[in-house]
DNA sequence: CTTGAAAGGATCTAAGG
DNA sequence: CCTTAGATCCTTTCAAG
């Protein structure tokens, strides 16, 4: 993993569909060299896939919310989060906090739909989202510290 | 927007880089109408880009964390969040809590380092990400309700 | 890793339903 | 708005250095 690996990361993470020809261009390499380094960052599970970024508001998934749990059984919502088609991520984690979920819904009343059936598995503080900000390409390896 | 079109987002969210050709074969439709659909929805804005997703722990980005803040001034809060490398999304939200900001940093030191700079916008409190869960395909217009 | 040539696909266009 | 067929273009692959 050099800087060039690193360049090429950043590439694809900003544009998935780049052809290797293009790449090898911004990175100053030839093509096959390019799609050997992309084969095996693949390979070591650097580069887990590529995905469409979709609006999701222009999908009528017009309300997003974070909710905190605190003090739950972790793995039966766990279960449930993973199983809803409303979740988008889900995050055990250490704090003041037991679990946190993001998800995407239709309106207030699917909402309301979401923390009925989750509160058998705990106390939820429900966050709607007003805006958001998501990083699509961050910098391998930072020099920053 | 018909169940055609769902098909083809669920497919592009899922590999980004499919030609096509076999995206038309997997919606059952020819080339150039599966083509037209696809620049359809990327000027609707309903795809927003491609992109490939990493490993953060491959990167070096061991730490992740979803940090809270209750009662700051979001907007520098927000600017700050913006210009900082670790953060990958952040959120102004609506609830119990004013903004949610989520992180992959590369040891808790660096970690400490953000808490720090973050501290004069409001106060955090700190989840350090134990496990998660992200999902890449979201059914459009789920029929669920 | 590079270059250059060859092969294989993919996309695009046009005509027709 | 779709399909099919053909032509073109581009990308990737391969071989040699």
């Amino acid at each position: 993993m050099d800087q060039i690996d690193m360049n090429i990361l950043q590439q694809l993470q900003g544009n998935a569909k780049i052809s290797m020809k293009e790449l090898a261009a911004a990175v100053h390499l030839s093509s096959p060299a390019v799609i050997e380094r992309v084969r095996k960052l693949e390979e070591q599970g650097v580069i887990e896939g590529y995905h469409a970024k979709l609006n999701l508001t222009k999908i009528e998934r017009t309300i997003q919310a974070i909710i905190l749990f605190k003090s739950i059984d972790c793995k039966s919502l766990a279960a449930f989060c993973k199983g809803h088609p409303d979740v988008l991520e889900c995050y055990r984690v250490a704090g003041e906090i037991s679990y946190i979920v993001k998800l995407a819904t239709y309106s207030v009343e699917t909402l309301e739909q979401f923390i009925d059936a989750a509160m058998p598995y705990g106390t939820p503080s429900t966050n709607i989202i007003l805006s958001s900000m998501e990083k699509m390409v961050i910098t391998p390896f930072s020099d920053d510290y």
